[in-house]
DNA sequence: ATGAAAGCGCTAACAA
DNA sequence: TTGTTAGCGCTTTCAT
């Protein structure tokens, strides 16, 4: 195990002082050529690596390293998001230090706790279900106060002044029911396992509006909001015994993928019967059998722009910049499990 | 945006020096119990954190931080083993800086480069498949040489002395074929995009050693293997216009997938036609229709073990304990896929 | 019981 | 052109 080696250890072997020695290694003018050459090629050949820690300590330089907290990575929207913040941040040579709260308030709050301790640059958020349940953002706000900027995505929240970066849920619920509408459904429903979560109730407006639009009757019985998952499939066969259903928008994947299941078994055919959309686009729902239209929220370019408003907001330093909320705009891919509008 | 407090400002506030702060702080028994109180009270009510930089410039003392490289975080496997690291690593109070290495060599060794500047406690690692091929492996042995443990999972190599958690590759493979063939398979083919992977090639092994033994040749042509992805449905194609084959073993999720289709495509009844198995058991592969029989590499658990190894190396400082691989057994999932063995 | 001083690795005025 | 000094936040002898 060879230790790393340090300014005075060069030093020593040259002779000269500690300044000298920094200053040859940062090209400083005010150091003879000669010197430098020397001194910055016994440094290549001993692999000096100047120590970070140093560094961060005399608060000059920033860490560099950014701080990302994701509910689930195994929701396939926030894997798409991670691969976009990895991406731009190792291009701009940023560490990520992350952190999955698994919708946990505890753990987000450990968590930042624990990540501020190290610190950050900058972080990004996607807020835990727990968190936008509790509506307790005490966490966020002492990140903030200390000055280390936060860019929210997607789960974001009203109450924390920064920058956040999120999708048109309301919207495109909207285009969805009304293309589900406009292909000949009379009857939508929608299934949401996600009514805790700002993107779940926006998203029920979206569809509500659709629904007026049309000058139809909003139905509560047609929302069906589902909060225990073991309940799923008991609460959705009794909605859909009803047979005059022939839409359903899905608010989530995981979802999804059961209720089609269900469908099927219960004999309805897709879409002739039923006709099915659903927000999130994983890989999934284009191999099931049918393929099932699902609303595309970009999930990597989310994570790329707002990693890219992070380190924007860090290496220009511009606190008094107005804070901006960007939207990304979806798209309905359609599949087979829905009608073509003629 | 309220800075942080630091010792000198509470001592400064006491009219004391720092060191006594410090001290007291520490709860040191040469400090006057009121002194202790007050000072402890004080640091509390303003929320005094001790800069964990200026500690770690200080002392030896650990950085609680363990670096994660991973090839691909939109692969199941690697999702999985994630989730289970971040779950160990943070239950004990570890930070995880994570990059993707995107399979790529040249990232993996920059990300390496990068997260050492960060003075790291530990590394855990699963290589990218450039880095498999070129076999060049000094960014690790580096590493190591500095004195930072790592733990490699999955895509290992014998080149690098450290511990190690694998899946028993070639035995999985084995018994899976071995159960084609039990099943009444006569002619099984082996799908593999991944031949570069140390891993692509045990497997490999096991398909051999289950067709020898059952005393049957081992036909070159039945063993595909696919490097460029473009070409898959065409190199697929031929090999499967060869009517005699009645058994599929894919060594990887996504080839998987768009095996399965394109059998589909060519009319041929799974499993009645041809029978498949696959490796690596996503989410995916029970959604299909049929669901695909697969070999289930307990991704999160993999991922707890190499964890779990790690902070165990960097909490028992113990240089000299001999490096141990773990293997892992795999379980294979019976599906519709593969018709069962009578 | 408390404090002064040194030092971790480095940078940046300021001197020489 | 090079060196001296102070200081970033903290711990830790060693005095007092």
């Amino acid at each position: 195990m060879k230790k790393k080696i340090t300014l005075k250890d060069i030093a020593t072997t040259f002779g000269v002082s500690i300044a000298t020695v920094s200053k040859a290694l940062n090209d400083s003018y005010d150091i003879s050529v000669t010197t430098k050459q020397k001194i910055q090629e016994y440094a290549k050949a001993h692999h000096y690596k100047p120590n970070t820690i140093a560094l961060n300590l005399l608060k000059k330089s920033k860490t560099k390293t950014i701080g990302v907290v994701i509910p689930n990575i195994m929701n396939s929207f926030f894997a798409k998001a991670f691969v976009g913040i990895e991406n731009i941040a190792s291009q701009n040579g940023y560490q990520l230090v992350s952190c999955i709260s698994n919708e946990s308030y505890e753990k987000e709050v450990k968590t930042i706790e624990l990540l501020k301790h190290g610190d950050l640059d900058g972080l990004i958020i996607s807020l835990a279900e727990e968190t936008q349940i509790k509506q307790n953002f005490t966490h966020l706000q002492n990140t903030l106060d200390e000055g280390i900027p936060i860019v929210m995505f997607d789960r974001v929240t009203e109450n924390i002044a920064c920058d956040k970066v999120i999708v048109n849920d309301m919207e495109s619920a909207y285009s969805a029911t009304h293309h589900l509408l406009k292909s000949g459904c009379k009857r939508v429903a929608l299934i949401s396992i996600i009514d805790n979560l700002s993107v779940g109730k926006l998203r029920v407006e979206g569809y509500k509006k659709a629904i007026t639009e049309f000058n139809m009757p909003i139905e509560d019985r047609l929302i069906v909001r589902i909060g225990n998952h073991e309940d799923f499939d008991a609460i959705l066969k009794v909605t859909l015994s009803d047979k005059t259903i022939d839409g359903l928008i899905c608010l989530e994947e995981d979802a999804t993928v059961n209720t089609t299941k269900l469908v099927k078994q219960m004999g309805y055919k897709i879409p002739e019967d039923i006709s099915i959309v659903c927000f999130t686009n994983g890989k999934i729902l284009q191999h099931l059998s049918p393929s099932i239209s699902a609303i595309s929220q970009h999930g990597k370019h989310i994570g790329e722009t707002a990693i890219s408003m992070l380190i924007d907001r860090i290496e220009n330093n511009t606190p008094n910049k107005p804070f901006i909320t960007k939207m990304v705009k979806t798209s309905l891919i359609e599949r087979e499990s829905t009608k073509s509008i003629k």
